[in-house]
DNA sequence: TTGAAAGCGGTACCAT
DNA sequence: ATGGTACCGCTTTCAA
């Protein structure tokens, strides 16, 4: 059933459908009436892409994730952040587009989307430092919303973020108020942009309380169980060792655990174990990590506002880039028993 | 830059340009030439919205992902489905619209995508027991792919799924053999189809075995650490504890893990743990795990083979439903020691 | 308040 | 081998 044919039904002429049906003013309510019930009866939907040719505007946003091909993870925060964009798209009557890329053909994906019109805006995942993408979109002239932040970059462009660096700089103060001197860091990979974020508010914070930051101490790499593990051992191995870590994911909070008790250590007497991660849900707050402080925010809320923000571009209610800063909340304690006693232990030697 | 511009520019008709840019082969080699360098000059790229429009074909395929308003996680193995299938898509020139819907909409979202024509076909994800949505497609007339199966549809459709009987019948006989006779199963959600195949799976060893199965020794929920941690804490307080246990994530064995290591029992002594995981990247062969046995399957690789699956049907190579049963892999041995002695160390009581 | 008709940017049939 | 033209299904001026 088209529009066509539905006019032929009702004696009207496209016309006055299509604007009875989109709710144009000029229509009289009896008239209407008619209309919508007739669409009903007759199960009449406007076809998607006749619109969308008509109107120049494809209802549709998309949504482009680096798929690393050298880090065979794709970064479940990511479905969140997608399914909270989602509802916001669903609710304004747009569709997601969604375009997994490996590294290299990066470039070429966003070119495709603007050139092609296949969607109206797009918004940018995984934001390198200094990422090219972002000077790429502005001359496209493609409407975007980065998915974080990109250092280095010149222009001014519209993103949401979380507040990484503030994150990890209360994650570090607060060890350090209990008195660890020797924090390690276990990071996401150096070239992420967040991830220098991070490291940024953690080398303020031991600045702050006049520690030296110390090299040896801050691990970067894919967010595994392995790489929590590796960066923890090798870390207690040294000659002087941490006696608490900050630690960027769940998943790498549970290697560094196991490289605190092979060595013997107990968590949350020998070490103290603070995590950071965007996503605790499978953890239920932390269910397996005996001690533990969690940083959270809602990737999900992330995700509808990035969307909105993006649809209020599009809409071209106001022109200025639009920023925004989402900061992370902070939970103390574990589900599993009593708030843990953070404090460093004693010396081992 | 638009197909009648270009074709102004070039001093030929639309017909020509268009049919010399699709490889349409009536067009002089010369005149193609000329064409296509044309065509790059000018930056030239076809509408997608009018070219579907004109073509019938939307060039887009539809993921449809039931978001649980109970259950709080996304499943991250759709992430690795989607991401191999978009690799098929994007080789077929096609796009990927997802939609994540929360589990009252489903129905009106497929008919919708059906209706207004804004996809080609439709991947359907998480099919539960006797599922609904495969006799409603049916109905709509809109190609589909099932990334798994509905137990009790009488219909034929097409499907692709991992051999999960298989995969749990082999992991129980595996405990069976060494001599365990108590296993738990820890499984997920009892309404999820995938589930009631691995119980089946389970239940045949056991029997086989001549061995009754048990009802609490299985547990259904969300695979969470919560979940198998308190499954398996409630079985091991059990009159009759299992000496091993069948777990379905990986995340659920950390749970289990918990579990035995607060009883005083040492894994891979006191009690087996089998684990199955589609997708064991975040573990990396399941570092965490002291003692497990994987039995994996490549997620990837289903969804690219599930894409393909679909495209082939809309390119009507074929009217007969298809069916791929994936077998799943098997893998005995610890990646951070020996492989370990899977029998039951002692009898407890 | 309603309708006729000209697009939107391609594709594909029918001529030549 | 190339061109003319009628669509595809909807939106949107302009006229009545």
């Amino acid at each position: 059933m088209n529009l066509r044919e539905l006019s032929e039904i009702l004696g009207l002429s496209q016309t006055t459908v299509s604007r009875a049906l989109n709710g144009y003013p000029e229509v009289a309510e009896e008239t209407r009436r008619r209309v919508r019930e007739a669409a009903t009866t007759y199960n009449y939907h406007p076809n998607n892409r006749a619109r969308s040719l008509a109107t120049g505007r494809s209802m549709s946003i998309g949504h482009v994730i680096p798929v690393s091909t050298q880090h065979e993870i794709v970064n479940p925060i990511f479905t969140d952040f997608i399914s909270g964009a989602g509802e916001a798209y669903a609710a304004a009557g747009y569709d997601l587009t969604l375009k997994m890329v490996s590294d290299g053909d990066e470039d070429e994906v966003y070119r495709d989307l603007a050139n092609r019109g296949s969607v109206d805006g797009v918004i940018v995942h995984g934001p390198r430092v200094d990422d090219r993408r972002i000077a790429m979109l502005s001359e496209l002239g493609l409407p975007f919303v980065v998915h974080g932040r990109a250092t280095g970059s010149t222009r001014e462009y519209s993103w949401l973020d979380v507040n990484n660096r503030r994150a990890f700089y209360r994650a570090t103060s607060f060890l350090i108020d209990f008195g660890h001197r020797r924090i390690g860091l276990i990071n996401g990979i150096e070239t992420m942009d967040f991830a220098t974020r991070r490291r940024t508010g953690y080398r303020e914070a031991l600045e702050e309380a006049g520690i030296v930051p110390c090299p040896e101490l801050i691990a970067h790499g894919e967010m595994t169980e392995r790489h929590g593990y590796a960066s923890a051992r090798q870390m207690l191995n040294d000659a002087m060792p941490p006696t608490a870590f900050v630690v960027a994911s769940v998943i790498c909070a549970i290697g560094v655990r196991r490289a605190v008790q092979e060595l013997g250590l107990i968590v949350g007497r020998d070490v103290s174990i603070v995590i950071y991660d965007d996503d605790l849900s499978y953890f239920k707050s932390g269910d397996d990590i005996p001690v533990f402080t969690a940083v959270r925010s809602s990737v999900r809320e992330a995700g509808r506002n990035a969307a909105n923000m993006l649809l209020d571009i599009i809409a071209g209610t106001g022109d200025a880039p639009r920023q925004r800063l989402m900061e992370a909340e902070l939970t103390v304690g574990s589900s599993t028993g009593p708030a843990p006693d953070l404090a460093p232990h004693r010396q081992r030697g």
